[in-house]
DNA sequence: TTGACAAGACCGTCCAGACGGTACAGTAAA
DNA sequence: TTTACTGTACCGTCTGGACGGTCTTGTCAA
């Protein structure tokens, strides 16, 4: 790869999220993702020649960044309990006021398959919480609500407080820490 | 042959809806739809005049249908659990093959404020199962697993197999049933 | 019973505008 | 000179929506 200036192509990605999420996700048109970049037409079509290069981008950027911050996570916390430095981690995300990824709405209608990375990408996530969580029951429960956070978050439905957001992780944390004794290294698949 | 009048606006959100799911959320046109539903574009136009109306339509069905699957699932069990009633019916909705949903990909492009009577309809929903179960520990994790549930079918991804969205809706069952059972420990076998 | 007529339900066509994308000439720095 | 753009002009396509016309049904006077 070449040494690009890779200032511009962030600052497109971070316009195009933004304004995703600020005029609304079917209203994500190139000239406003260049207008808000400040960076022409051209010079949009320059770092991504296709628009479906731009999706591509984001989501590629998104998995890349979700995939960082959960490997740092998981060294931060030592050989802690895996599924419980993952509820953390979403926790933490979900607490940012605005929807990270309502980019993701403009994608999906651009193109579903659009989705498919980051299916595999939370299918080999969910492989990989399996392989270290001995027990399943706890694991689907944990998982399955994380992502219901998750998705409370991203369609911005207010109907948690704050309050009952942290009752809910500290219920999670003690369902996923609860069976037996939390052993990180148990069977790998 | 009678005039199908009420007839037309079923067919034509269903078509709505089938398009959506097969062609993409993006690929939602009038002209799409009314090929779909053997109408004619200016016969969708009469019965729902703008895109808007249609979307709106879309969304009041979806809401009335689920009302009234609620109620009529709480009639017949009865005065037991509102909560496992609700737990029961989301799991058989994420039991079908074809997300039912999908047209929502298509309501919030065209418009994020489409959300705005469902998600008062989830805080309606949230509040009155606050109400009605004792332990707000269970409620929370149940609620928001049935939620990941909800997106996870939405969204198509197929993580989890049928054995273990069994085992996951037995789990919720189980926290949401211990109806005297204080302090969430309900997860230890 | 019949014929006229109004209203409702639907069809087919057309159009302005927006969008994605292309082409190309110019420019400033490294 | 090359790289990395900017800026403008332009094209083809698609879409929502408007509009006028058509067919069907119901009503009612004669």
């Amino acid at each position: 790869m070449r040494a690009q200036r890779p200032n511009s192509r962030e600052k497109i990605l971070a316009a195009a999220a933004d304004v995703a999420r600020e005029s609304g996700p079917g209203s994500l048109s190139l000239e406003a993702v260049a207008s808000r970049a400040g960076v022409s037409k051209g010079g949009l079509l320059y770092n991504f020649p296709t628009k479906a290069k731009l999706m591509q981008g984001l989501v590629e950027g998104y998995l890349r960044d979700f995939e960082q911050a959960l490997e740092t996570a998981n060294g931060n916390d030592g050989g802690a309990n895996p599924l419980a430095v993952y509820i953390k981690l979403s926790a933490n995300d979900c607490e940012e006021k605005q929807p990270s990824a309502s980019w993701i709405f403009s994608a999906i209608a651009e193109d579903p398959d659009f989705m498919t990375p980051i299916k595999t990408f939370k299918q080999q996530l969910f492989e990989r919480l399996k392989g270290e969580t001995n027990d399943l029951k706890s694991l689907l429960v944990c998982y399955v609500a994380i992502e219901g956070l998750r998705s409370m978050n991203l369609f911005d439905s207010g109907v948690l407080s704050k309050d009952e957001r942290e009752l809910l992780v500290a219920s999670l944390l003690e369902i996923a820490g609860s069976p037996d004794a939390e052993q990180a290294s148990g069977m790998q698949s």
